[in-house]
DNA sequence: TTGACACCCACACAAATGTGTGGTATACTC
DNA sequence: GAGTATACCACACATTTGTGTGGGTGTCAA
């Protein structure tokens, strides 16, 4: 199954403020920040700390988020799904996705050579500038026609070569320089 | 073949120190919870927080991060999606690769089942919140036993059903409910 | 009636946190 | 030499933030 990382656990009935309360706070931590206390007060229109205190205290006595104590938005969500409405579990999300960006270029993917390795036709191949690399590694490589190529190295015992991840492609094994090596595939849809 | 272009617009380069610095920042963040001034500075071993600071106004000098100010743990991250946080994105050929942030969400693919549409285990699988999506997209779906999985929605002429992208995996004709579509597909090397 | 809970408030206090204003030193460029 | 960047420090200060204590209302079940 294509599954997915979300823990499933019982969930305990929540009121309808208390589901606003929460809503906010998993607006916060998907973006990055999770909300003060006060922050919460000023959304939800309450005039008092001592008010979300009591929101806190009952959603965490519920299940649905953990605190830390004298730690500033010291505030995790505890993921789960509830049957019927989705409630996306934050917690398995990831956080952020980290790109490599530091010595990189990107490039475009052409063609259908590396389609086993599951890079396709018009992906965003982000390579990472190296002289060299290890067996099995995808790299970017200038062919001595000055042609950029996305493929596998090979170093087994002879003389390194390139390989396609498509068994209609040939391995190649011209003249070639490593221009660098791939560290992340972005497609769009 | 695959091949060419690109363009990538040069770092500005950083100090093994101040590296040292943004990688810690980029853990917390990624934990959730980006650190206090001297939460970095007991990490680094610096006994001022003044040097942090120095190291701050350096990383967002530079175009690494961005500060809020008087807000505690108020550091953002630039160069990685924080789902969310604005601004994503290095350049490729048009300017920047730009990945789906608002009304959007991420999971980790489990599994084989969409291999034949190249998306394999472990990928990152970015939804864009949505109830409702059209033949032949590839969305996340909500299985009536609180399973997420993500599979190509197939609304021919009769019910609407969900269908692998793997000729060993059948089609799933259970109850399901939308919860987004897949809009990026990001994979780490 | 008692108790548990949801649902609010005020206010004080301590801790955490960001900021400001000074230092010192080295290295490099112009 | 002046200027700039890196790389540290000390310390005071204001603000933000979490916590504590105490108060109130209403509902609902035992």
């Amino acid at each position: 199954m294509c599954g997915i990382l979300l823990p499933m656990k019982p969930q305990v009935e929540l009121t309808a403020k208390q589901e606003k309360v929460l809503k906010f706070i998993r607006e916060r931590v998907g973006e990055n920040l999770p909300p003060t206390i006060r922050e919460i007060a000023g959304e939800m229109g309450f005039a008092s700390t001592g008010t979300v205190r009591d929101y806190l205290a009952a959603l965490q006595r519920k299940g649905y988020l953990k605190r830390e104590n004298n730690k500033s938005r010291g505030i995790a969500l505890i993921g789960s799904i509830a049957a019927g409405e989705p409630k996306l579990a934050y917690e398995d999300i990831e956080g952020y996705v980290e790109i490599a960006r530091e010595n990189t270029f990107a490039l475009k993917v052409k063609g259908e050579s590396m389609i086993d390795a599951g890079i396709m036709d018009g992906d965003i191949a982000v390579i990472r500038k190296q002289k060299t690399a290890d067996n099995g590694d995808i790299i970017a490589a200038l062919l001595d026609n000055n042609e950029v190529t996305l493929k596998r190295l090979k170093t087994g015992g002879g003389k390194p070569f390139l390989e396609a991840a498509n068994k209609k492609y040939p391995p190649i094994h011209k003249e070639f320089s490593i221009i660098g090596k791939l560290v992340n595939i972005v497609r769009k849809y």
